[in-house]
DNA sequence: CTGAAAGCGCTTACAG
DNA sequence: CTGAAAGCGCTTACAG
C-alpha cells in the first residue's frame, strides 16, 4: 500500500455525510440567511466532528475575493515602518483582510517587479510607501487601470494624484520652529532629510516658513542635509552646526536619531541644554524618552497611520461602485511632545 | 449599455489569438522544457501585447501550491521581531515565496484564532514566536498532525519537540556574566526578563552559572524580575538594586532597554561607568550605541535569525518527501559586543 | 513537441 | 428552505 496523502475533508464529504446537496453545505458554512437554523447546526456540527476546514484558495478562487492585501514597504525594520504596519495588520484584521509585505529594499527595480507580482490577482488591494529610488510611477499607474485599490503613505508620488495618507509636515516642522522661537531663541539651525523626497522637503519649508513669520533670520549656513538622517550623520552635522561662525542657540531636526545625536554632542561639549541650545527632534522614537536631557519631538502617529491607510484601502477594495470618487488624500494631525531638550527644568 | 468590468485576459484567450491549445499556452508561459523555443517566444510576445497577468489564485488552486508563507508574530513594531520579520521576508523573496503576517498581541485566544484562519491552505507552511500567554500548544498539534510545516523561533514550546530556531541563551548571558567578572567585578546584579518565558530563565541560568562557575556568590537580592523589561521598568530596578545594602558593582540586564535604564540612573547619580559599576545588555538595539556611555551587548542576530527561520521552513515545504526528519532545531551563534560600559576607557 | 479532457473545491444564479 | 448544474482559470496525466 502506497503511503497516502491525508486527503482534506470537503464540503462534498459533509454533503454526503448529511445527505445534503453543497449547495445547502455551502450556505449552511457561510450563515447564509436562507438556510434553516437547525441545517446550520447539523452542518457546522458534522464540520467539526471531522475536522473540516475550508479550502480558501478555492473559495477566493470562486469568489474572486483573496481578502488579501499587499503591503510595499521600504524595509520593515525600520522603526517608522513597523508601526505603520502594525497598524495596517490591526485595522486588516478586525475587517477580515489579512495583510502580505514585500520590502522594496528601498529600489526601483525591485519596487516593479514586487508590482509585477501582486498583479496576479493575489490581493485585492495594495499599501504603498515608495523606494527611495523611485523617481517613475508607470507601474503604479498601470495598476490603477486595471483597477486595483492602491494607497500611498508618507513617501507619496509627486507627479499624479492618488490616494495618500500623510501627515501635515510643513504644519508640523512649522510648529516646532515656533516653538523654539516661543523659548527666545532667534539662531536657528535644522538637520534636513534627503531633499529629493517630498516630506523632508516640507519639513525644511515649514521651518523657514516660521523663521520669517516670525521676523527672524534664515541662516543657509545652519541648514545641513542628511541623506539617510542617521544618528552618525547626525553627530557630523552637529559638530558642522556649532562650529559654525553663527552659533545657533536652536535645532530642528528632521528625526530623533539626529536630534538624539545634537543632544550627546552637546553634553559631551557640556553645553547647556535647553538654556544654552535647544533642540526638537521629529517622530516620538523610543529613544526620545531615554536620552537625557529627553527630545521635544513631533508625534509623528505612525500607527494612526497605518490603521488609516488601512481604513481607505478597505473603503476602495469594498465600495468599488462608488466611482464617484477619483481619489482621496488624507492628512493626520500630529501634535508637539515638549520635553526637557527645550522647555522643561532638567531634574 | 452597463457598465462592464474590464475583463482579465485569460491564457483561453491567448489560445485562441495563437491558435494552440490553453495546454501548450500554460507550458510555455511555465517554461516547461518540452515546447520549443519558438513556440514560447511566441506566447510571450502576445502575452505581454495583450497585458496577460496570470491569476495566480486559479494556479495556486490547481497546483495546491500557494507560494506562501504565514507569520505570527506577537507585535510587529517590537524592534526584534521587525528584523527577523525582514530576514524570513528577504529569504522567502529570493525563493520566490510571500509572507503574510498577523500580530497575536501576545493573546493566547488571538493567537488560536490566527492558527484557525492559516488551517484553510492559505499558507504552505508557518512560522511562530508564541504569545506570552500561551501555555498549552493544542492548537499547534493539531496543525502538525495535518502535516503543516510549521517553524517556531526566539519564543518556543517547552513541552513538546518541534523544529525551532533559538540562540543559545544560556550561553550568550553566561558570556555577558563572565565578562563582567574579567573585569574585576564581584557582586553582579541581573535584571531578568518574565520567568514563564523559556529565554529569560536561561538567561537568568547563564547568569547564575557564570558566578558560581567562577567562585562568586550569587546575591539573589539582586536579581530582580521586570514583566517586559520597558525601559522605566528599568529605571525602578536600577533603584531598587543601587539602593540594596550588597552594592553591586556590575549589572547584566536581559535586553538593552533595561541596561539604557540602568545606565541613565547610574548618570544621574554621577556613578562612574564602567569603574564602579559596569553595563551589560542584550540584542544589540540601536540605543545601545546613542546611550553614553555606549553599551556593551550581545549581538542577538535577529536578522540572521529571519533567514534561518525562513529557510528552515521552505525546507520543509519543499522536501516534505524526506519524512526521515522529524524536526530540527537550530541554534545560531551570538557574540559579545563589548563597548565603553564595560571596557573601553570613555573619552 | 502539442492537444483533448478532466478536475481542483468551492459559489451562485436559477428553479422549485 | 433546498437542490442541480455551471463554471471560475488554471495544470497535468494521458495520448499521440
Amino acid at each position: 500500500m502506497k503511503h497516502k496523502k491525508a486527503t482534506r475533508i470537503t464540503i462534498k464529504d459533509l454533503a454526503q455525510e448529511l445527505n445534503l446537496s453543497t449547495s445547502t453545505i455551502s450556505r449552511a458554512l457561510a450563515n447564509h440567511p436562507g438556510i434553516s437554523d437547525q441545517t446550520k447546526e447539523l452542518v457546522n456540527g458534522v464540520a467539526d466532528r471531522l475536522g473540516f476546514a475550508p479550502n480558501s484558495i478555492a473559495s477566493s478562487f470562486r469568489s474572486r475575493k483573496t481578502k488579501a492585501i499587499g503591503v510595499i514597504v521600504p524595509r520593515i525594520d525600520i522603526d517608522f515602518h513597523s508601526r505603520v504596519i502594525s497598524g495596517i495588520e490591526a485595522f486588516a484584521y478586525k475587517s477580515g483582510y489579512h495583510v502580505t509585505i514585500f520590502q522594496s529594499q528601498d529600489s526601483y527595480k525591485r519596487e516593479k517587479e514586487i508590482v509585477k507580482i501582486l498583479q496576479t490577482k493575489m490581493v485585492e488591494g495594495i499599501i504603498v510607501c515608495l523606494a527611495m529610488e523611485t523617481k517613475n510611477y508607470d507601474h503604479f499607474k498601470k495598476l490603477l487601470k486595471s483597477k486595483v485599490p492602491l494607497v500611498f503613505y508618507d513617501r507619496t508620488p509627486d507627479s499624479f494624484e492618488t490616494n495618500k495618507v500623510m501627515i501635515n509636515d510643513f504644519e508640523s516642522a512649522y510648529l516646532a520652529t515656533e516653538h523654539l522661537i516661543q523659548q527666545g531663541k532667534t539662531r536657528l539651525a535644522h538637520i534636513a532629510g534627503n531633499q529629493t523626497t517630498g516630506i523632508f522637503k516640507k519639513r525644511l519649508e515649514g521651518f523657514k516658513a516660521a523663521i520669517e513669520k516670525n521676523g527672524l533670520v534664515v541662516y543657509e549656513d545652519l541648514i545641513l542635509e542628511a541623506q539617510h538622517l542617521s544618528y552618525q550623520e547626525g553627530v557630523d552635522c552637529a559638530c558642522k552646526i556649532l562650529d559654525s561662525s553663527i552659533r545657533p542657540d536652536g535645532v530642528f531636526c528632521a528625526n530623533d536619531y539626529t536630534a538624539a545625536a545634537v543632544i550627546q554632542t552637546l553634553n559631551k561639549r557640556h553645553t547647556a541644554i535647553p538654556e544654552e541650545v535647544a533642540v526638537v527632534g521629529f517622530s516620538n522614537y523610543p529613544i526620545a524618552t531615554i536620552v537625557e536631557p529627553h527630545i521635544t519631538t513631533i508625534n509623528d502617529r505612525a500607527f494612526q497611520m497605518g490603521e488609516a491607510t488601512g481604513r481607505l484601502l478597505i473603503q476602495h477594495i469594498e465600495e468599488d461602485e462608488i466611482d464617484v470618487i477619483d481619489y482621496q488624500v488624507i492628512t493626520l494631525k500630529t501634535e508637539l511632545i515638549v520635553r526637557e531638550s527645550t522647555a522643561e527644568k532638567r531634574h
